[in-house]
DNA sequence: TCCTTAATGTTGAGCGTTCAACTATCACTG
DNA sequence: CAGTGATAGTTGAACGCTCAACATTAAGGA
């Protein structure tokens, strides 16, 4: 059963990685990132609270906003009340980036989970998910470091 | 319920990576490899073999493989049937880091997820697992090139 | 036999992640 | 105000993975 779940899950996650890195030239957690951004007001966050949002340790983030940087998804701005802050900005070329890597993302989610699953296991998968996160004080919470 | 999934399965793959690294110094493929070849006979396995049992591609393995025999853990031996081939052979140091990390490991797994869920719920999973897998065709299966 | 095609396995470069420092700033206490 | 510890964020090295290219050998047909 173990076994089963981890096939599973690195199937799923592999061929996630695999369509978006090939479709669109990024990683999953550089979409991801983009994604927070873009909810965000004026699509702006803390370097810290969007770490915290994509629950990534402030040196991935920081190593992955470096390379956004470079790709011109993101821009870094300079935080006027915390000099030691900074926020990191969607530019529009990130939003454009990311509006097109969205559709072909969200349709191989679609296919590889929820089109071979039946509502009931959608469900039954969705609180399974909810436990196993509630069960585990989670790492990568508030008092995160790294 | 998406954004669910991925925060689950990505904590606890990430608390099962970071428990086998801190505690017994390899990844969890590493320690996967050596599961496959110490329940081969002889603890040896025909390197595409062990890449389709483990569903690796076979640069990674080869990588895997290369770094492992550094760390003393794996042999290769060349295969007289076919000149290209090469075997892979678990050995008594291999086998001693397998035993001394099982336990920790195993008590990990249990503890992030079966420990967690109910044993409806574990069946459950158990069946979702099998579903998503039999719907993909299998990019890792027997006709696997890398 | 020779030639082509397929299969086995390796290699090197590029990339993202982790981990452990490290800098700079803030907040608090004396 | 000085001093102390916490906090924000960055950096560089080590590591594992992916991808494409490669060398070698096997298998099958002309």
């Amino acid at each position: 059963m173990w076994r089963n779940y981890m096939a599973a899950t690195r199937m799923v996650d592999s061929e996630i990685e695999r369509q978006l890195q090939r479709d669109s030239g990024m990683p999953t957690t550089y979409y991801e990132i983009m994604v927070s951004l873009s909810e965000a007001p004026d699509r702006t966050l803390r370097m810290s609270e969007l770490a915290d949002r994509s629950r990534f340790s402030r040196s991935r983030l920081s190593h992955a906003v470096a390379r956004m940087e470079q790709e011109g998804w993101v821009e870094r701005r300079d935080c006027p009340s915390d000099k030691r802050g900074a926020f990191a900005v969607l530019t529009e070329k990130g939003f454009g980036a990311l509006v097109s890597a969205a559709p072909g993302h969200v349709a191989q989610v679609r296919s590889l989970l929820f089109d071979a699953l039946s509502e009931e296991q959608v469900t039954q998968l969705g609180e399974i998910c909810a436990t196993v996160r509630k069960a585990s004080p989670d790492p990568f919470g508030p008092g995160c470091v790294g």
